[in-house]
DNA sequence: GCCATCCATACCCGGGCGGTATCGGTCCGG
DNA sequence: CCGGACCGATACCGCCCGGGTATGGATGGC
């Protein structure tokens, strides 16, 4: 199978619609028909269900689907790592840390600044991306390494390093009736808020339907919060950024919540490697 | 970039020969110089040094042979998966198990009769592997879930779940010195012995030069041991097939061995994670 | 019943992949 | 020191395949 093909799959299965899929390969449909035809061919396998007025995924189709993503993924970091590590010279090829665009930050700059220092260190940069994006950037290759909160975040395929472990906190605008609680329990959570959840992006950077409001970035969410439209669940250390309007109360009966550093398992950096090292001798 | 292209810089990387390394393809020698510069000249990255006399890889070229090879055993993976969930009725396509050809035989049976009398089981084909084949079996697809021996099998972006923690053994012909002794520490190991490990088989099915006797299954490991030619390290439970001629002495000092099963972590089987949850709550 | 929609088929064209022939550079033996 | 073996790069050619347009056939809505 070429990746071409599995392009074509993936945008297909997810589009469940032949021209929408080709319009946004940038090719035409028929070519398109024929390339899945083709790959059915040879696979021995029906991957989709089609009449002329839907299509739908078989079970092989859904198993190929999360294949071919995972696949894709790994050819997208194959060539990103690459062209990286070509842009260097010799041996110093930077590494990409992965964040969520806000959290973290003292954590984040205390590890910058640890491994600056040592011997040998090699530039690295800060990739900020929304909830979720930081495991796609390790899994596509745009990020080396990436702050991740368990159990929110998918650490599945990972080598990991646990940082910090703390408990997690609501935050929500100053003044809320929460507020007024020196803790508030899980089981009350959506409830006792009384306002919707933000919706972020997904990998494609589109919003699912919902009641909340869309958010990309922490500095919007700060706000929207501080005017009383949404609320986060996030680890209290987050309380350090809340600033005006937006306060913290702490959640009980919650898992705690752990941040902690991620990188591909295959990955054979020795940078990578020394900051990890410095990261969990702290 | 396209898995031809994937394979095609493999093939070279491996052979570090363009002549072979078309033998190997398939093709002849001309067009694979000329995809490799193509791939050179697209990626912006230098990735072999060659002149007429030897060709070596560049850094970047090694960052590509590792992330190529995680890719295409990704794509291989999605094809093999794909194809067998397409043949069996839906939702009742069945798992392999990988495992180690003759280690932890015991343990492997009662799991698979433990869950063969679940409701909704699925069938279980089994597929015995030569040592750290297991896990290559797992990325590429040929298996669904396999069992590992950590230390000694890497581990590396797969899920897990720990099945039995024992002590290692180290398994020599019957009558040698240490057999008289009741353990021997991991410090003198290779000494002790007197005979060299065996070697198996690489990905490629190749045998690294070096002194032991090349080995391909279990029963010729354990022929060879009882003559004397070779030995073993293995956990203590794999005393129990040793039988005629072979006798196991406790290894002290060394971590100990966690027999455990891993599977790939995007797997959204159900069978499967019925499968692991059989086999943890035993 | 007609039309809109949507996937499949038919057919054509051009780029690219793979082939053979050959060149240019390097190492080795005599 | 020279000729030949070796090896990767280049030149050139033919054909397959991927992409295009046009159209068919099936289905559901008005």
């Amino acid at each position: 199978m070429e990746t071409r093909e599995l392009r074509y799959f993936v945008a297909v299965a997810e589009e469940l619609h032949f021209g929408r899929a080709a319009e946004r390969l940038g090719i035409a449909q028929p070519p398109l028909s024929r390339a899945i035809g083709q790959l059915e061919r040879r696979l021995g396998a029906q991957l989709l269900e089609r009449t002329s007025r839907s299509v739908s995924l078989t079970d092989a189709g859904s198993v190929l689907l999360a294949e071919a993503r995972a696949a894709l993924d790994a050819v997208a970091a194959a060539e990103r790592r690459t062209r990286r590590a070509a842009q260097a010279p010799s041996g110093r090829a930077g590494l990409v840390l992965g964040s969520k665009a806000g959290a973290a930050n003292e954590l984040v700059a205390k590890l910058l600044a640890a491994y600056a220092v040592e011997p040998d260190a090699v530039e690295v940069d800060v990739l900020l991306l929304g909830p979720g994006q930081q495991e796609q950037a390790l899994r596509d290759g745009r990020a080396d390494v990436a702050i991740l909160h368990a159990p929110w975040d998918d650490v599945a395929g990972f080598d990991t390093e646990v940082l910090v472990v703390e408990d997690p906190a609501v935050l929500v605008q100053a003044g809320h009736p929460l507020t007024a609680r020196d803790a508030v329990d899980l089981t009350e959570l959506p409830e006792a808020v009384g306002v919707p959840a933000p919706r972020w992006p997904d990998r494609e950077g589109r919003y699912a339907e919902g009641p909340g409001p869309e958010v990309h970035d922490v500095t919007q969410l700060l706000q929207l919060i501080a005017l009383g439209r949404t609320y986060l669940v996030a680890p209290v250390s987050a309380a350090t950024l809340a600033g005006e309007g937006v306060v913290a109360v702490p959640v009980t009966g919650a898992p705690p919540v752990t941040t902690l550093l991620a990188w591909p398992p295959q990955s054979r950096s020795v940078a990578l490697a020394r900051f990890v090292r410095v990261a969990t001798l702290r």
